[in-house]
DNA sequence: TCTATTATAGCAAGTAATTATCAATAAAAT
DNA sequence: ATTTTATTGATAATTACTTGCTATAATAGA
């Protein structure tokens, strides 16, 4: 969980006899500039690329971003999407958790110090090598609960809270 | 995250206009009996199943287990294996979280009772339902760090911590 | 700087967990 | 009891992700 900058990437790369490529560096620094709360999952990854031109191909994507979550650069998020996201996994006091509702997959970022500290003495009492601590918190809207969630809510159904961040966006 | 029984079970299901069945009162009765730490993938509820003599399809293990996770009943668990795993969704005093060895897929339980104020505080204040919260903790065990890990270490490698761990249960 | 070694990229093919489809069955409400 | 319709189970389909292989290029060493 330290800040990583393409030489030092390199040199955590090498130290292990792995090696830095173009591809590899052009991924970190696209999570590096990701504005904040943003994630992407492999497939957004690949589609970054291409709006600027570059290909990655979707293995070296795939194994990139393993890689870097098992370096614990990058952090691997289960949200409620049927696939994963990443983002840069950052230290204090930067470190953040989420909370998702699964019915509409709206995320809200949040802060709490304290988890950090929970999992550096839950990892150091077992003689293990933190890499990552996230709190996930699963929710559900009254809006979808109101609808009948979790069955009878209709699959084309959009909750308002989903419209409503989308608005922000445009 | 309350205890169910299976009237009140079916209570829940009825209020909803969906229906109790044999099924999901087997599957609710099998996770309420499993021992203390353990966690079940959809394959695994199968076997035990099929042990018991009770043949429950794959279909209908995959949709039961989705529908109580989404009511709260179930948690599901991304722990390191690449596939789901499900437990009751104790409430406290016997909530917990789960440390686990992304190598070895070692998994240890632990407490903390700040977690899950955080998590009813978080959803409150975000006018959200709470339906599970769980702080996972993502390590890797010095063992594999000394073998080369990530890339380095072998498919069939075998952490010894690992093998320490499969002898218990012999 | 040149060369040898070997990790990595990219493509294509494969895998495995999960989901969708649909006819037959069986809860639940009337 | 009868009607309605949610649910089951078998099969097919999907999809996120992985693997095998060859060509390429990063690194270490001369």
């Amino acid at each position: 969980m330290a800040l990583y900058t393409p030489s030092s990437f390199k040199a955590e790369l090498n130290e292990k006899g792995w090696r830095m490529t173009p591809q590899r560096e052009t991924i970190l620094q696209i999570f590096q500039n990701l504005p904040k709360g943003n994630h992407l999952s492999a497939e957004d990854l690949y589609h970054v690329l291409q709006k600027r031109g570059e290909k990655i191909s979707l293995s070296t994507i795939y194994r990139t971003l393993k890689l870097m979550a098992r370096m614990g650069i990058l952090r691997e998020l289960e949200l409620a999407e049927g696939h994963k996201h990443y983002e840069i996994n950052q230290p204090y006091p930067h470190h953040h958790h989420h909370l998702v509702c699964i019915q509409c997959n709206k995320t809200i970022e949040f802060k709490n110090d304290s988890i950090l500290k929970t999992g550096l003495k839950q990892a150091e009492k077992s003689g293990l090598h933190l890499l990552d601590c996230q709190l996930t918190i699963h929710t559900i809207c009254y809006e979808a609960l109101r609808k009948g969630w979790p069955s009878l809510v209709a699959s084309d159904w959009s909750c308002p809270r989903l419209l409503a961040d989308a608005e922000n966006y445009e």
